[in-house]
DNA sequence: CGCATTTTGGACTTCTCAGTCCAGAAACGA
DNA sequence: TCGTTTCTGGACTGAGAAGTCCAAAATGCG
């Protein structure tokens, strides 16, 4: 409704994108909200667009779909940075639980995963790609780090990086996702983050720190 | 098509049935298998029954669903058994480990748990009342017998069971089901559970076991 | 057996939604 | 400025599915 006149107001930065990433990103947030089922004229109405010219511009819903799957995927990125891996392993570990439940537990974040689960039913390749774009890439990054810290004397994975290193993101993200796919909803208080990513460390480093004792 | 000639030769369990509970399992299996919008049609065929006499019986299609998860919900409980709480922490948490990669993450278990998140969008008291009947009841039994073995001196949860108990389900639980949500499900032959059960009991008496060494 | 209830199949209504068509408006390139 | 391309809105088609109606068949009960 404000298209034409918000150009010479203000510009957001949604308005900055191109057509295209601004229709993709419009249909993601319906996808996101509403599920696969959402019609074509809602998100048309979303996008500021004619149903016509989604269908131009994507040929078919499923094609719209996957096109806005295929841009989600270019967002999802390993937050392992590399100035973190120098590091204490406790310090990095802790870093790595509270970019999570900064970041990616989110209403947002969930609500998209939430999708992806609906859409890997319909569409299983979809399932794949984005467990290949998103957690796949997080574990690998997550190994070759344990491994690296293994190799320098200050971790013990006991020669099975890649299974702690699973389990470790299991601990992080486990019971929150459970919660939020149910569509349980609690936002958490910055101290509330702060203690639950300290306890994954020290969970953690308790487990594979350098010192093990048998109990 | 062999329903009326199945009973005079073999009575499968489901057969035995009341035609109600039939009704609701074929249903289950239609929306589990294919989500929420399968036609009451197919289900109704899949339930060896009429269309009208779904309706007379359950009303409408939201009704059958909710009554399916109420006959669901049913079904999963706790378990805990009596049994096997007087075994020593690391052999109790390995068979809850166990069970789980035994029974509970199954294509069937995720199917249905998948089908859950689906409706908790369209329905969100459905998510809540799954999470309730499911997880939550475990993570009772599991704080409880936590804070019990503490008391003992067979675990040190440093005062917080609750928190301790949803970790160590998160560390089971997590990357099989993010995974298995995504429709990637691979078998786990006995011995990968074996080896996977062990490792989580382990995990968790390195850190909580009564011995506690800091790092 | 005979009456009441339930079930059945299948036609029917209504609604929603993917996808198409088209004529006029807008945007764009030279 | 002019011609081409793209976008728009709104009507339209066709398919699929929820829910209803009904007459005939089956089932159950006294």
């Amino acid at each position: 409704m404000s298209r034409q006149t918000a150009a010479a107001v203000q510009l957001t930065p949604s308005q900055l994108l191109s057509a295209r990433a601004r229709t993709l990103e419009a249909a993601g947030e319906m996808f996101r909200t509403h599920g696969y089922d959402v019609a074509m004229e809602v998100i048309a109405a979303a996008a500021n667009v004619s149903k016509q010219t989604l269908y131009n511009q994507f040929g078919s819903k499923e094609d719209l779909f996957k096109a806005m799957i295929a841009d989600r995927a270019a967002v999802m990125r390993a937050p392992l940075n590399a100035s973190s891996l120098e590091r204490h392993p406790r310090d990095m570990l802790t870093d790595v639980a509270r970019q999570y439940y900064t970041h990616a537990c989110g209403e947002h974040e969930i609500g998209y995963y939430r999708m992806m689960i609906g859409a890997s039913q319909q569409f299983p390749d979809i399932g794949r790609a984005y467990y290949e774009a998103g957690p796949k890439q997080m574990l690998e990054a997550l190994a070759l780090w344990m491994a690296r810290e293994e190799r320098l004397g200050r971790l013990d994975t006991g020669g099975d990086p890649q299974m702690v290193a699973e389990h470790f993101l299991s601990l992080i993200t486990g019971h929150i996702e459970s919660r939020g796919l149910l569509g349980l909803w609690c936002e958490m208080a910055p101290a509330e983050i702060e203690r639950r990513a300290r306890f994954c460390a020290d969970v953690f480093m308790r487990a594979f720190g350098p010192q093990r004792l048998m109990v």
